[in-house]
DNA sequence: TGAAGGATAATTTGATCAAAACTTTGACAA
DNA sequence: TTGTCAAAGTTTTGATCAAATTATCCTTCA
């Protein structure tokens, strides 16, 4: 009798923190603490403890010395070292996937991005930068790749908070969208030029979250 | 009064455990749990779970539907893609490490090359594990460069147990060591010729992986 | 005013325990 | 022999608590 009856609750919180960490919702640099946690969530401690430690593997989180758990504020190195991988490991993901595609994926696909097209239009940062997530990982996941997907995961937890204050900062005007390139490339079965399309869109994205900061006093 | 008096317990067997797989002290498929391990290692129970989730997030482990906690068997997919990850991120370490490469710092490589190859003449696997894993993070922390180092480190981990089976497989005499030109061109801080070394030594280790189990019944 | 020192509060850490979930074993029937 | 079911034995999970550690605040003194 093996079967999922339940899952531990350790899981829905990583699953609750990884999603809100993701979609920005905690500043670089903010500190985090169990207790703090565990009430908010309505959460025991231990479950909030074991998520906290996984996150902070996955570099999602800072475990700093004195204990204290931060969202961490990435330097520019650090984000031209994750922009380095994204850049490949990304556009090769999208490769694989191709060999995959179903046309039962494509529409799913163009809906993911028409939903994304009206946050963008609304200026709903939350909306598009939900939008922009599942429309890649859905890409992803079609290429079946363990390790690729894990890293490119990791990659995007990273990022997560930078790219939230990027785009606080310059609204949904300029967000990278080589996403109908993409579809077309994918459709067409074409690989490389399915890889390029996505190397166009994290570059343009990598442009955007280097730019200098506005009006910085 | 800020200092790092006392490291906690769930470290110390996070390192442990770390370095128990890296080294292929445990077989691809083996189960984990948290009792045993916690009386083989003379801990509580309370800091192996947390290390063992923390492992699970590095993928050193992985959580099987069924809640129990194995050692990862790789499939030829798995294995290819990290050759594919680490034929990227370890010769650029490798380019990234010239630019802060030290006199001091080379004698100190010259000196793990030595041991290395003096367990290789005695055929010592352990040894020679234990030295090619210090030879290539004590160039790959020169690079400063946290998120490379960390995929490096999270790849390495992945890799170990599938490792330690090869060793145990052919022994230690076609183990690859570009070692000696990798030290030519360090030395010389000549950052191309060090990523090539850097690659051709990978791409030895990869045919030596994936080469076809010898004898299979 | 401002720095040093210590008391107090908040937090993490690790152990322990009960409950839940899973695996295994063995019995019984087809 | 084969398959099913239930009971027993492990193992994980999550709550709780005491001890250790760190942060914060308040007083005192120059």
């Amino acid at each position: 009798m093996n079967s999922q009856t339940k899952i531990p609750e350790h899981l829905t919180v990583y699953s609750q923190l990884k999603e809100m960490i993701l979609l920005g919702r905690f500043a670089p640099g903010q500190a985090l603490t169990i207790f703090g946690l565990a009430e908010e969530m309505g959460a025991g401690t231990t479950p909030v403890r074991e998520a906290l430690r996984r996150l902070t593997a996955e570099h999602a989180l800072t475990s700093l010395e004195n204990r204290r758990i931060i969202v961490p504020e990435l330097s520019e190195k650090d984000i031209s070292d994750i922009y380095f991988l994204r850049l490949i490991v990304e556009p090769e993901l999208t490769r694989q996937s191709t060999k995959n595609m179903t046309d039962t994926k494509i529409d799913q696909l163009r809906r993911i991005d028409a939903q994304i097209n009206e946050a963008l239009d609304h200026g709903d940062v939350v909306a598009y930068l939900e939008g922009n997530n599942r429309f890649h990982f859905a890409i992803y996941e079609t290429a079946q790749s363990q390790v690729l997907f894990q890293t490119a995961r990791s990659l995007w937890v990273q990022i997560g908070p930078s790219l939230r204050i990027v785009c606080g900062r310059y609204g949904t005007a300029n967000m990278p969208d080589k996403h109908s390139e993409l579809l077309d490339a994918l459709s067409r079965g074409d690989e490389n030029a399915a890889a390029q399309a996505m190397r166009d869109d994290l570059a343009q994205s990598h442009l955007l979250i280097s730019a200098p900061p506005a009006h910085r006093i």
